[in-house]
DNA sequence: AACACCTCCAACCGCAGTAAT
DNA sequence: GATTACTGCGGTTGGAGGTGT
């Protein structure tokens, strides 16, 4: 027959673990290390089952665990590996050191993804949410010349979609309204030199083009962004001399993030800040593990290599308006990769929904 | 001060694959 | 081969602490 029935739960303790329990378990393993965790509370004097103590180890114990706020280039990581190995939270752990599965976890589930929810980004596919954009689309068609009433404030989706990306499309309607001076066909997206995109041109596309609406600009500029990096994944550059002012402050405003770092071109985010460490961690620790959990590896290194963007700095005179409560923080943090939805705003134009 | 609500995270639960008997 | 334990994993929960009213 097979093993003895596992240990009787009757009795045994559940819930959190005192300081006392802790140490009876650390002290038991230090003497004889981990593993038959069936045996080990009993020996242990533990009344906990094995199952618990061994989570509480590899959990909380453990002594190359590191605690302590996630940083910033941790939280990349995580938002990188996610996008290519979706909820595998044991491969994703196994690339930052010192962080559990369940921690890495916990921050997901908490933080991360709440914040792509606010930029709009679906968090399991890491795509633009385009059912609501469509749906804003389809409001705000016939709202938008009627009224000053804001789509996505009757929604209630402004803490989802930014609403900064409206008066984007707005005032790229009024620079259309204006007649810029822009001087090159509209549509005509072409490379420079040195192969990299022109955003002059993505620009003068959609002045040229037949806009019914921000909503409509904006989705249409998003698409052309994530077009563009699934098919150019090399880094865009601006001519400010071109350049609606519109533009110039969205490069500003992504190279203001990334300061003297490289870009990581996202198919799904635009922009992700990447610096060459974090590549190397990524790519140089193991070979193997890129090979083996990465399907589209090709693509992922194209990525990973992708040349840095003008370093110019930031003139940051200007504001971004948060309409949703969020602490400076995480301000800070959520601008790094929100960059394809988070534009100056205009003085004077209302972006909150109010009247 | 008291209460309600919200956020966060440690811990639990159940499942699946593998190993041991 | 059958049965059971072990291990790892991902999803979920419950309670402590924080915040707002």
């Amino acid at each position: 027959m097979g093993k003895p029935p596992c240990c009787d739960k009757n009795g045994l303790k559940k819930g959190p673990w005192t300081a006392e329990e802790d140490q009876k378990l650390i002290d038991y393993i230090r003497k004889h290390g981990h593993g038959r965790w069936r045996t080990l509370p009993k020996n242990a004097g533990l009344k906990r089952c094995g199952k618990s103590c061994r989570l509480r180890w590899t959990n909380y114990l453990r002594p190359d665990i590191k605690r302590g706020k996630f940083s910033l280039e941790e939280e990349e990581i995580i938002i990188q590996l996610h996008s290519v190995l979706g909820n595998k939270w044991s491969a994703i752990a196994t690339r930052l050191p010192g962080r559990t599965d369940n921690e890495i976890k916990n921050y997901w589930n908490t933080h991360i993804k709440k914040k792509l929810l606010r930029m709009g980004i679906d968090p399991v596919t890491h795509s633009p949410r385009l059912d609501l954009l469509e749906l804003s689309s389809l409001l705000s068609s016939s709202l938008y010349n009627s009224s000053q009433l804001n789509p996505t404030g009757l929604l209630g989706i402004g803490s989802m979609f930014n609403p900064n990306c409206l008066n984007l499309a707005t005032a790229l309607m009024t620079s259309q309204n204006k007649n810029l001076e822009i001087g090159t066909t509209p549509g005509n997206v072409q490379q420079n030199q040195t192969g990299n995109f022109q955003c002059q041109n993505q620009c003068e596309f959609y002045q040229g083009n037949q806009v019914q609406n921000p909503i409509q600009a904006c989705t249409q500029i998003w698409q052309a962004n994530l077009n563009h990096f699934s098919t150019n994944p090399t880094s865009l550059t601006c001519q400010n001399s071109t350049l609606p002012n519109l533009w110039q402050e969205y490069d500003r405003e992504n190279i203001n993030v990334s300061n003297s770092k490289g870009f990581f071109p996202m198919q799904n985010y635009g922009y992700h800040e990447f610096n060459q460490s974090n590549i190397n961690s990524l790519a140089g620790q193991n070979q193997t593990f890129f090979s083996e959990n990465i399907p589209n590896l090709n693509t992922f290194r194209s990525l990973l290599s992708t040349p840095s963007s003008s370093s110019t700095p930031l003139n940051s005179s200007t504001t971004y308006v948060n309409n949703n409560g969020s602490s400076t923080e995480d301000i800070e943090r959520d601008s790094y990769c929100s960059n394809m939805l988070m534009f100056d705003v205009p003085n004077g134009l209302n972006v909150n929904g109010s009247v």
